[in-house]
DNA sequence: ACATATTATGCACCTAAATATATATTTATA
DNA sequence: TATAAATATATATTTAGGTGCATAATATGT
């Protein structure tokens, strides 16, 4: 499922989700009623103010469109998403954490400074 | 706070977190060099087709250039710091951290669902 | 079946992002 | 300070979304 089709998917979604029609959408947002058909049907792919405007009627944030699942995979968790987990961590989990992650980098320090002193 | 400077204040940390030149972004991305500091100066509105090629460089999903809420700025700095170290590290420690981190969090989210389950 | 509402599509025009390229400007470093 | 690296800006051109308008195509209801 590609972003534009994502993104189609999830507002035709919302606006079923508020029995609108296009017209509507389209009276309220100020979108074209034939641009907005063309993002429903992913023939176009929309503009950031376009989705502003349609987030803004839809009373949902501009995220909101492009996630695709209910819930996403830890899999793809980025570094600043995995930081934000460890934070929701209990303590004693979260320091066990933290020093695995101070011992690994001690260690790489302690290999550098010695390649250092061999070069 | 409009949504062009959210999307250009998260892209510019993205990069100085993963410690990349605009160039070297530029490079990875296929997007312009002087495109992609437009984009992190506000000066332009990307399209998504662009932000889908920085979200790729970034590992990041694209809502990620979306958020600007509390929930991105709470981020404990100094774990923040010490997993940007983990990318330093070779690879073999760097993965077994990573598992161990992954772990960690889906252990959380197993006892968060079953607290909701009993709840 | 008919009339109507809803949605999809076609077209011309406008605008802005994207690009290629070059260059100016700021920042870092020997 | 001089030089290089990194970042910002300039111009011209191409490309594609947005708009307005009209009109098919397709539901929906009487």
């Amino acid at each position: 499922m590609s972003t534009v089709e994502t993104i189609s998917s999830n507002i035709k979604k919302l606006r079923e989700l508020k029995d609108l029609s296009q017209k509507e959408v389209s009276a309220a947002s100020g979108v074209p009623q034939g641009q907005y058909s063309r993002i429903e049907n992913a023939k176009v792919e929309p503009s950031i103010s376009t989705l502003e405007k349609l987030a803004a009627v839809f009373e949902v944030s501009l995220s909101e469109f492009f996630n695709n699942g209910p819930l996403d995979e830890d899999i793809n968790l980025s570094i600043l998403e995995k930081v934000k987990m460890i934070d929701t961590l209990h303590d004693d989990e979260q320091s066990a954490l933290i020093k695995m992650i101070d011992l690994a980098i001690a260690n790489k320090k302690m290999k550098d400074s010695l390649k250092a002193m061999i070069a």
